[in-house]
DNA sequence: CAACAATACGGAGCATTGTTCCGGTTGGCA
DNA sequence: TGCCAACCGGAACAATGCTCCGTATTGTTG
């Protein structure tokens, strides 16, 4: 839209080192408190736990909405960014596996960022777009690696799995996830020619 | 569970006759506020539409969860309660489609609630399922009864019926709701013997 | 009908939290 | 090295949830 903006991503001045770190610090302990306490936590928690002002935090974030947009794609990010990884280290289901672990504490991690994502709130309209675009490639790519080794079915939607993911997790009770993120997996090798528990 | 409840919903103790009164203008107030600006609407904004003080409004919701469940189980009940005029008066898909329009504005008036339900706080956790037992019968007989006379098809669940409803109801966009309202239960008629459009 | 005890009422006041403002400091560049 | 824009911290301000208590209303009893 902007003419002047072909170029790419970076604002047009660069950002000072020290305002980076302030940047990065932030992040981490939004993050940290927002996981904890919610996105109603006291904006001196966060500012405190960073060890910066909040001056610091306003310059940088505006707005509340900015700074739970920006943990948001941050370790939306982080989380599929996780794939290749796996990927080339393990074979494909057992990458699917562990990447739908990863997920899950990713999910839990954004409990106490659920509330402001479904408040219908315009600030964070464009997140749930961002979450798609960005996992439904990396699933996609994990399953058919898997199907395409014959490992698992063909018949699964991506963002199916996504959501049953987002419905499974219990933040509170980890081993439940885990049983039910075997359970999953389990049902997606059935009816493959490896059809073969132990 | 209590073995001295057996009798009723009644408090132990008669609520004074100004009391009800400012618990109904409370709840009023409040359902108007929170469809207009939200759950996080600034409580003096409630009391002050009510015209009552603070402290009348947390003498009758000590918390402010206990208010918006109130307001929302008092919207439910009247959206439930309309039900049984509808089909006394109307012909069985008329009597559906009128309650589905009724259904739909309750929707749009729980809108600003909605943010608050799907929060994860506790305080809410019983509402959803409020909603389900309360609506689900209310629809299951709108449904049976044009079902019986063969209206329509008999093949849907109530539950998901209700959770479309939720996904079509644009409350800024009156229109589309009603003509998305019209298509539903045109494809609920659809397969009958009276497959009959214009 | 009158007086009284229980209950409810209003709104000022306190505590908490979001946000702004500004004097001092730091980083990057000439 | 010296300069200036950018950045920093945190005090101060504003908005809001919630409590407290003196006053008013209700319902009951004699």
């Amino acid at each position: 839209m902007d003419d002047d903006s072909k170029g790419g991503e970076q604002p047009r001045r660069r950002v000072r080192a020290d305002a980076q770190r302030s940047i990065d610090t932030l992040l981490a302990a939004a993050a940290e408190v927002f996981a904890a306490s919610g996105v109603d936590a006291p904006v001196r928690e966060i500012t405190a736990k960073a060890g910066v002002g909040a001056g610091t935090l306003y310059r940088h974030f505006p707005q509340r909405s900015d700074l739970i947009a920006a943990v948001f794609r941050h370790e939306v990010d982080a989380c599929a960014e996780a794939a290749p990884a796996l990927s080339a280290q393990y074979e494909p289901v057992e990458a699917l596996t562990r990447w739908l672990h990863r997920f899950a504490q990713f999910v839990a991690a954004k409990r106490g960022l659920k509330a402001a994502l479904h408040s219908g709130d315009p600030a964070y309209s464009s997140l749930p777009t961002y979450f798609r675009k960005r996992f439904v490639p990396v699933l996609s790519e994990l399953l058919d690696a898997a199907t395409t080794s014959g490992d698992i079915r063909s018949d699964v939607v991506p963002y199916d799995l996504l959501r049953a993911m987002g419905d499974i997790v219990a933040p509170d009770d980890h081993g439940y996830t885990q049983r039910m993120i075997t359970l999953l997996v389990d049902g997606l090798r059935y009816g493959t020619r490896r059809t073969q528990p132990a």
